[in-house]
DNA sequence: GGGATGCTTCGGTGAAACCCGAAGCTTTCA
DNA sequence: TGAAAGCTTCGGGTTTCACCGAAGCATCCC
């Protein structure tokens, strides 16, 4: 009973539509301030600040101070899978009663974004769906696996590093449902490194003020060799 | 924002402590009537009947009536893995805030009871701890493995079965945070398939009115056999 | 220093919702 | 058929809380 009394303070922090949207807007990882925040959930400041004290309170955010800003982040991975299990669910349900409408303002999000630590929409989906092609990963249910032949390929690819742990067993990766595709892609170690990856060799960039990421030139021709993606090259040419 | 809508209805739902109490009650993968409900959250029925049809509503358990009686049980998996992961926010904060405390009424709850479709407490603890010193899974970070070794004896022991799919990478296993002993214990294909076999041989039996397990003599010979653990059938000699 | 920006605190208002008593409906049992 | 059990609906009392206007700090820029 004292346990699950923390249980509905948790999940009462993110059941109100303003805090919901703000953490979405989290989810990718970023730090973002009050005022932008204020922003995506389209209520003043005053009401923002509110909000995230109480999320602060019970610790599902953390907040840095840089001058007269303060930067919010989602406190911790584990937040971010609670989130996306919740997502998950929402995602799912609404699936079968309504069909998704999205704006026109949403394709660019649904083509390439970083949830949390990690790519999805269009973009996540190809890689994962050409590393499961080729037989780099298997995913089991709500696990990922990386072959031995994979392993190789994502250390070949500068993407993963020959570890200094003697690991007998591979590593592993996880799977994420993706909300906009109804799909999985790769989250986990291996879905972080290739997120960095890409973000260091500038095969992405963050679209200012926005959650997207934009598909460098670099880009296509780098997730081309690296996965054999050519789709999303393809799409991203006709993007408005 | 119309998804961060749908999360806030979702975790809304959650977000109260006699809903939270009820679904934690219902995590044990049981289904329960609106009476039992109401005792756990400690609510008059008339209460209680209007949180199930709201919790209900938003698809988070499903109702099966059978003579007078409705049976309330989580909807899904994706639902008991959502609480999960908020039960592992919950629990990691208080953790670092005050020293958990337990009534004596939480002792058998702790010692061995189910979490949805597997064995959690200080027995699933217990055997998750005896198959990775044997070498039989290895636990990395939110995801577990199998190895070739703990697959055959998993087959041996007639917990798994050899799949008729020829599959070429090894099947996995999920861990999950146990709320009272803080560690990983077991959960996923083959957190399922111990639990399910304990129960099949009688080696574990459900606790009537609680969602506490009882090793059964059988279990704490079987438990050691399979598996190598002693501890819980010491411990369990010792409960009052 | 003066003004602007970012953010928080305070106060009051309005709506949402949690709660239970009472009553009604359905099923079971004697 | 009557009584009891399980559950739901209705009505109203109380609390919670989300919201914004106004005001107050802190920081940055000119």
């Amino acid at each position: 009973m004292a346990t699950s009394n923390r249980i509905a303070e948790i999940a009462a922090a993110v059941g109100e539509p303003a805090r919901a949207a703000m953490l979405a807007a989290l989810m990718d990882g970023r730090a973002l301030t009050a005022t932008e925040l204020a922003g995506v959930a389209t209520i003043t400041a005053q009401t923002a600040s509110g909000h995230l004290a109480r999320l602060g309170s019970v610790g599902l955010i953390t907040v840095e101070k840089q001058g007269r800003h303060r930067y919010h982040s989602l406190a911790s991975a584990e937040v971010a899978r609670m989130i996306e299990s919740v997502m998950q669910i929402a995602g799912g349900v609404s699936l079968s009663r309504s069909p998704p409408r999205v704006g026109p303002r949403d394709t660019d999000l649904r083509h390439a974004r970083t949830c949390y630590d990690h790519l999805a929409g269009a973009l996540g989906v190809s890689i994962t769906d050409a590393l499961r092609a080729s037989g780099a990963v298997e995913i089991q249910g709500d696990a990922a696996l990386l072959s031995a032949s994979g392993l190789e390929r994502m250390q070949a690819l500068g993407i993963l590093h020959h570890g200094g742990e003697p690991r007998s067993i591979r590593p592993v990766c996880r799977p994420c449902l993706d909300w906009s595709e109804r799909r999985m892609h790769l989250a986990g170690a291996l879905g972080a490194a290739i997120c960095s990856h890409a973000l260091a060799q500038a095969w992405v960039r963050r679209r200012p003020g926005t959650r997207a990421l934009e598909i460098t030139p670099a880009g296509r021709i780098g997730f081309r060799r690296a996965f054999g993606v050519e789709e999303v090259a393809a799409t991203v040419a006709f993007r408005p």
